[in-house]
DNA sequence: GTTGCATAATCGC
DNA sequence: GTCCGACCTATTCGG
DNA sequence: CCGAATAGGTCGGACGCGATTATGCAAC
């Protein structure tokens, strides 16, 4: 057993780096060796590298069988024997009991698990430079790894059997990707009856070559259109093609393994279905708690949002959890991060050097997602070390992709193309199958997808209605899909998704997409989104546009709502926004000044920023859901049982026209009343309050998004940030600073990370890493922003729009000419050009955008004091 | 042991 | 919050 | 009439400012 050096280690790595003719060789940060404990595993040997190299020169030449077997022979010299298990000889027996006379020769499926290994330099994963397969020796960590290889064992049995093709149910690397591309048809395919029509569209993709290659053996004598994907019956075995048996814990590396298939993949058919297959066998296997384990996991959730759980885990905390169980330096892993952009590749490249007193054993799906629960519960003095000391415990535990997915989760971004919307469906599908196959009646083509449809949509809406699956699963689960309407419903005092807005460019589109339909106009107010839920008269309720309960956050508006309830509402839902206010002056504040107020343990007293209630649907009112009402009619019906208080609680301002004329004049008045613009709904059709059929049904109309209008400011590059995700490799954000004449300096005004295309972007990066600069120059006026990961020479001037100004205590901009000590930034800035005709010198001054920032201010006479202690 | 400040995490837009 | 891009679906266009 | 091109919608993931809150740390 050799030992080799963190250094040897990431020289391969390095070379695996997509190239980017931009970055200068030197740019690979050189790995300083951890102190490896003596008697640590190696991380990885050097010959398995050299191996890997071997491999991907010549597996593009090899294809199918032969290239597994070569794979094999090729690896061969690292295999040792697997100590029994009787995990292992479960998957044997299944195995054997499934389909005897077609259990697949073992030498042949090891050979395919070790391809699951094989690193491809060819095609660039992804969402990984560095390809995780690479980093996963297989026998690492030998005093550890007994009951995972188990695990990895399992997976690699999770083969299908078509006819004599072995193909691996989850494909885990871009080369076992690119072989079921190939065959995928077989996966495609859904055997369904003759068409009845000649018409039929699923007969389009009949012809496929795939399809004539398919073997006559596999009945398949139909291939359905893509379109018409679903995951096939016959090919997916939720209890056989599994890698874990009834009544046994879900291994957490069957999900890492599912999302991992997922990540390597960017079809959201592919995507949806191979995650409803990971789902079925967990409805065939597991309990209703494991299923819902899985999906917070899947969606990287603890539970729902009013819950107000929070991990409290970032970065920095990360980072010393990975410090800690690897042994390397805070500062190898910083460089790595700051390379590869992805915090679960690097902890996933970092092996585990910790020592452990005894085995861990192995991670299950509720293990897992308990451990995420505990660390949220940690709280305190010293709260911190704890949480870095059990994530640490954890890394230990994890095997391969387990970290990457682990390690993201906790940082709060999973990345894997999957969301709300594709769990949703994936979790219909599933359940619909699941359904049939236990009733035994399993439909296929036409009358499938159909019943899956209705399926998506029957959760969706009952999701959208009641967002917890801790209520929806059970149900689902006990009363079958088809019921589930009856039992999931809306209920007060539980948050249902806010139907959402969608920007449009003016009036002549906003004409184009409602198509005739009456519509109504609406202020749009600069506030906070609040759903205001009487449970019972007396007991309220208050959520914010993410379903995060904000009730302590108003108690005023809680104080005073009986006055405003009409004599005969008992219990009812509201969807309004809350506005600061100056009771003083009677007009509105800025949404700046509404976030100042306290969120948590706010007494009435103490109150210093006073809110008006702008209400402006009603979608539950006395037992009765509203949501499948429309506008016209929920609104007449709010309008008719609340009583307004000027200042207190109002309707929003509302106008319901067609004529251009009217609208503009209104659009313009919303304006001059602080508001950001109009809000434009449909009365009649399509105007109900249904947010699983289209939850940007409402159209938003703001003055920053009409071309040639809003605020448009020229400002200087001054420095860039290293991109992280999909922007690894070029810069994610930049510096920006305007031009103060007076004192000749760079004033920093904000940062920008949007509105540029990937094209853009990379231009930019080729251009702006030229003029790299290692220190800031001394005319440049920082302030205290975050320093950017480098810095440039002034030499580039961006145009950049903005939907308002703000006073900030971080950047200097402007500074003494708005506020005493505070500068100005922007609300929502993007990019929108670089300005060549511009010399810095050009540039937006300072007074310039003091002097934007008073004229927003003196739309309304609001005075703003220099103290930046109050705001009136 | 308190207190004040800096930093990180969340969440509003 | 803004914005972009990939993917899907439905519709239109052209041979 | 059918396949190709196009348009529009959905979904996910990059990124913005600034507020509170919680925690860690140093000074008192």
């Amino acid at each position: 057993m050799s030992f080799v050096s963190i250094k040897s280690f990431f020289k391969p790595l390095a070379a695996l780096d997509p190239p980017q003719p931009s970055a200068s060789p030197d740019k690979v940060p050189v790995m300083e060796s951890p102190s490896l404990e003596l008697g640590a595993s190696p991380i990885l040997s050097g010959n398995v590298c050299k191996r890997s190299k071997e491999l991907s020169a010549d597996l593009p030449l090899l294809r199918g069988r032969k290239r597994k077997v070569r794979a094999r022979l090729l690896e061969s010299d690292s295999e040792e024997d697997i100590p029994d298990n009787t995990t292992d000889n479960v998957v044997d027996r299944k195995l054997a009991r499934v389909r005897p006379e077609h259990k697949p020769d073992s030498k042949l499926l090891e050979a395919k698990f070790d391809n699951f290994r094989s690193p491809d330099t060819n095609k660039s994963m992804v969402a990984s430079p560095i390809s995780a397969s690479v980093i996963s020796s297989p026998k690492i960590t030998p005093g550890l790894n007994g009951t995972f290889d188990k695990f990895e064992e399992n997976s690699l049995k999770r083969l299908k059997i078509s006819g004599t093709t072995v193909i691996p149910v989850t494909p885990t690397s871009p080369l076992i990707e690119r072989e079921l591309m190939d065959t995928c048809e077989q996966d495609i395919a859904i055997e369904s009856p003759v068409p009845k029509t000649k018409c039929n569209p699923i007969s389009k993709n009949t012809h496929t070559p795939e399809a004539k290659n398919s073997s006559p053996s596999i009945s398949h004598p139909h291939i359905v259109s893509k379109s018409n994907y679903y995951p096939d019956q016959r090919d997916y075995h939720p209890v056989d093609s599994a890698c874990w048996e009834t009544k046994t814990p879900i291994p957490y590396l069957a999900l890492a393994r599912t999302f991992q298939a997922v990540e390597s993949n960017s079809s959201r058919l592919r995507i949806q279905s191979i995650l409803c297959n990971y789902l079925r066998s967990v409805l065939a296997l597991s309990s209703p708690q494991e299923l819902i384990c899985s999906v917070y996991l899947t969606l990287n959730r603890l539970g729902p949002a009013w819950r107000g759980e929070e991990l409290g885990v970032g970065e920095g905390v990360l980072i010393r959890a990975l410090v800690q169980a690897t042994g390397r330096s805070q500062k190898a892993i910083k460089d790595e991060l700051y390379k590869v952009g992805d915090i679960g590749l690097v902890a996933e490249s970092s092996r585990c050097t910790q020592r452990m007193m005894f085995k861990p054993s192995a991670l299950t799906v509720e293990a897992v997602f308990s451990k995420l629960q505990e660390i949220a519960r940690f709280t305190g003095c010293s709260s911190q070390q704890k949480k870095v000391e059990k994530i640490s415990a954890l890394l230990v535990a994890c095997r391969d992709t387990e970290t990457r997915y682990l390690i993201r989760g906790l940082s709060g971004k999973l990345r894997i193309r999957l969301q709300e919307q594709t769990v949703l469906t994936s979790l219909a599908h599933a359940v619909c199958l699941h359904e049939m196959e236990r009733s035994g009646k399993c439909a296929k083509g036409e009358e499938l997808k159909e019943k899956m449809d209705t399926a998506v949509q029957t959760l969706k809406s009952v999701y959208c209605e009641l967002p917890d699956y801790e209520r929806v699963i059970p149900a689902l689960l006990e009363q079958g899909l088809e019921a589930l309407p009856k039992f999931c419903c809306l209920t007060p005092g539980i948050p249902l998704k806010p139907m959402l807005a969608q920007p449009t460019k003016g009036l002549s589109e906003i004409f184009k997409r409602v198509d005739q339909a009456a519509i109504s106009c609406e202020y749009k107010y600069d506030g906070e989104r609040a759903q205001i839920h009487v449970i019972a008269p007396g007991k309220v309720r208050i959520f914010s546009r993410n379903q995060e309960d904000m009730t302590d956050k108003f108690p005023d508006v809680i104080d005073r709502l009986p006055r405003h309830l009409g004599n005969n509402v008992a219990s009812c839902v509201l969807d309004s926004e809350v506005v600061a206010r100056d009771t003083e002056k009677n007009q509105k504040l800025p949404f700046q000044v509404l976030t100042t107020r306290k969120r948590k343990g706010v007494s009435l007293e103490e109150i210093k920023v006073q809110v008006c209630v702008y209400a402006f649907d009603l979608l539950y009112l006395n037992g009765e859901s509203l949501v499948h009402e429309s506008f016209r009619r929920r609104s007449k019906i709010m309008r008719n049982s609340f009583k307004p208080v000027d200042g207190e609680f109002v309707f929003s301002e509302q106008k319901i026209t067609s004529c251009t004329e009217d609208i503009q004049a209104f659009f313009e008045g919303s304006l001059k009343d602080q508001c950001e613009g109009l809000m434009i709904k449909t009365l009649d059709h399509n105007a109900t309050y249904e947010i699983s059929k289209r939850s940007f049904n409402w159209l938003k109309l703001k003055k920053d998004y009409l071309d040639g209008t809003g605020d448009t400011l020229d400002l200087v590059v001054v420095g860039a940030y290293q991109g992280t995700g999909k922007r690894t490799g070029n810069y994610g954000g930049f510096l920006l600073a305007c031009y103060d004449p007076d004192s000749e300096e760079y004033q920093v005004i904000c940062k920008t990370g949007t509105g540029f295309s990937d094209a853009q972007l990379e231009a930019q990066y080729n251009i702006l890493k030229q003029h790299v600069i290692p220190i800031p120059k001394p005319y440049y006026s920082l302030g205290t922003c975050p320093a950017p990961d480098v810095w440039f020479d002034s030499n580039y001037v961006w145009e950049v729009k903005a939907a308002d100004f703000s006073l900030s205590p971080i950047y200097p901009a402007a500074a003494g000419l708005a506020d005493r000590e505070r500068g100005i930034s922007l609300r929502f800035p993007r990019f929108i050009r670089v300005r060549e005709d511009k010399t810095p010198e050009d540039a937006t001054t300072s007074e310039q955008i003091a002097h934007m920032y008073r004229s927003q201010q003196s739309v309304s006479g609001i005075i703003t004091s220099t103290t930046g202690e109050d705001y009136y």
